[in-house]
DNA sequence: ACGATTTAGATCGTGCACAATTAAATTGTC
DNA sequence: GACAATTTAATTGTGCACGATCTAAATCGT
């Protein structure tokens, strides 16, 4: 990808030596934003983003193991277990152990976490409502930033 | 700004209605493997990433009161506030009540927190290193990323 | 068959992030 | 000068995020 050795001026002599600090900063307070635009959203689902999230995935797929929901989200048990029970209490979905393997625990809707999606569907649309033009809708910033996300998950789940 | 009504085929009929989601979600994974990466390259400097903000802002200006710095960052003072206090246990800041105005509270770096400078230099490029291709050096994705948080920081200030 | 290893989740401890509340100091206005 | 409104931090409570460790269940190698 980068093993041009071309000697050319097209290219800056050097990455900025404060690039990297500037773009981890406006992801971590694009990040926060994008919460915070999330949490009055979602207010009236009851979930937070992290559970709405969670949602997403079993609305896609229903009876998924919470490794694989981890996986899909890049998140430990550390993390979804305590949020799982959240949602479970809340009665949006049930955690039952497989019987095939006792090790899996099973995620699956309830009638409540079900009917909620109805609700979900419309979120999307909210949030484009909500941040207004602050998207540009030709999908490049999308694209790159989907691109530095994978690079940094390969990267940081490899050391 | 998308005032425009001329119905050509230039312009998506709508954007995507998962746009904003598969962006907040990349923005989402991206910051946390940003804070995953600088975790490890600020392990020898006994900072988590959050710290190192502070004392990045710190050392560029000393004797900030916790609003100036929060407002740089963005942070409230329930998250700077037991933050600030870790720094000072950890003998890198001192938090002393302004005499003019006994509401405010002055952060000045110690002595070790001024040494400390030296190695956070180091910071951006051990960074740099660390993720390699994964930014591009054209700048046009920062560029992109920090009209969009300042976009959502406006937009969820007001809100 | 059975000990060693790998896997799935749970648990614990630390540290952000933020809403809501409280308390103290300052400012503005009369 | 009294006093309401505002400003500044601290406090409290909830909920992620993640490293480290633990337990039990499944799988592998011989």
């Amino acid at each position: 990808m980068s093993a041009e050795k071309v000697p050319n001026e097209k290219v800056p002599e050097r990455r900025s030596p404060r690039l990297e600090e500037q773009l981890c900063f406006a992801i971590y307070q694009a990040g926060h934003a994008f919460t915070r635009l999330y949490r009055s959203v979602l207010a009236d689902l009851g979930l937070t983003y992290p559970q709405y999230l969670v949602m997403l995935v079993l609305w896609e797929c229903d009876g998924l193991t919470v490794k694989a929901v981890g996986e899909r989200l890049s998140l430990d048990s550390g993390t979804l277990t305590p949020l799982l029970k959240r949602l479970e209490v809340a009665g949006l979905i049930r955690r039952e152990r497989s019987r095939q393997d006792e090790r899996q625990v099973m995620l699956r809707l309830t009638e409540a976490g079900e009917a909620l999606r109805a609700k979900g569907v419309c979120v999307p649309e909210a949030m484009g409502r909500a941040i207004g033009d602050a998207v540009h809708p030709d999908g490049r910033l999308l694209a790159d930033l989907t691109a530095l996300r994978d690079a940094l998950l390969k990267s940081a789940g490899q050391s």
